[in-house]
DNA sequence: ATTTTGAATATTGTATACAATCTTGCCGAT
DNA sequence: ATCGGCAAGATTGTATACAATATTCAAAAT
């Protein structure tokens, strides 16, 4: 019985790639050559030409025919778009799944477990309780692919490789439990609105870290 | 100067699948062998293999690690949530569209051009009429996001193969009128409004044929 | 009879080979 | 001197070869 999971090596590039897409490891407007990005990662071209095309969907590269691919620059109005979209779908998924009156019991053991000990969590711990936080939410609303959105989105524009903050950290946990509360007493639309706050904060967090990451580089 | 564009294998192979997928002509859970499909479309695996992952990545195939491709079941949940989800998106869409106050005297031309000719159109004509009234709305709502995922969930479930609706026809032209009237006044709720109707009208018009279709089957 | 094991087979995932397309730079014409 | 065209080189798109994983089915053990 073997409980590993073999990753294709397709994967495995995208993910790495992505997060140096994400932050800002290449010039917006640079040509990727697959030739020489496969020799850089030590693998063959075909993975690599897949992660390509992910990549392209994801509207992180530009993929010119017979020409290679192109890094899309990111500007403060492509994190707005992001995180209008998110705030749009996150927001509505939050309305249905309250709306289905779901059993939060066990989110709400988590949560608890979270509040407990915020101040001890180490990065991947709080990295993991939030994605599960809202993968239940999106689970909860009912729509699959509402939830494969989400699910990409969640993949998004982060501000470069900006540490933890402890503060945001503290607000978040608070507004997750409001939002648990709002559904546990039925109360959709708070439970919404609550959601909509809590994602306009994290976008003027990660704006704020991305104007400042370009203060430094000019 | 040659104005033609060859288009790759791989996009072709997709469109190909994803028409075959859409109009029902696989069985849901029937697995799609890679080499076999090559073969029959008289291609190399390559480009299928391609193909498989965008067609996963818009939910119509899963791929299952070492085992191949199994084709998604369409039923009536999966044409609802896929309506649901335009509904939201579009909706939006044209409130952001509306609201930006764009210049629409070059689509109204269009739009007076469908209404004279409504009853001599040709199926492509309406496709392309159709295609270009709400491509011009995702692309004012000014959101490159948003504008994207509109246009792969463009390519939805159709509830099989269709013929042309007159009388869906007429109500959609003229509702693409309202619509227009709207934007000119300024009035952005009711042209949201208009387009609510217009996408539930359309769901059930392909749930409807989507029944009828599969009353036939069994 | 049922279950388990393992070799044979088949199919996918990755690497490499080949063909088509694009880029680059030099040469000649104007 | 500038522009256009052509050949050489580089890079991508597709096909095929190879390696790794999964499935099948028969034979053996319980």
């Amino acid at each position: 019985m073997e409980m590993i999971e073999v990753m294709p090596i397709r994967v495995r590039i995208t993910a790495v790639l992505r997060k140096a897409l994400l932050s800002g490891e290449f010039q917006p407007g640079q040509e990727l050559s697959l030739t020489e990005t496969a020799a850089r990662l030590g693998v063959s071209r075909t993975p690599v030409r897949e992660a390509f095309q992910s990549l392209a969907a994801e509207g992180l590269l530009e993929l010119r025919m017979n020409r290679g691919a192109v890094v899309v620059g990111i500007d403060e109005k492509v994190i707005q778009d992001h995180f209008e979209l998110r705030l749009l779908l996150e927001t509505e998924a939050v309305r249905r799944a309250a709306m289905r009156r779901p059993d939060i019991t066990a989110l709400e053991k988590i949560q608890t477990w979270a509040e407990e000990n915020r101040e001890t969590m180490t990065e991947a711990e709080y990295r993991n309780y939030n994605q599960h936080f809202h993968d239940s939410l999106w689970r909860w609303a009912d729509n699959q692919k509402l939830y494969g959105l989400l699910s990409s989105l969640w993949n998004g524009p982060s501000g470069g490789n900006v540490g933890r903050d402890p503060e945001h950290e503290r607000l978040a946990i608070r507004e997750h439990r409001e939002i648990l509360e709002h559904m546990h007493r039925g109360n959709t639309e708070a439970a919404a609105a609550v959601m909509t706050a809590h994602i306009v904060r994290s976008m003027n967090n990660i704006l704020r870290s991305f104007r400042a990451a370009n203060r430094k580089d000019g």
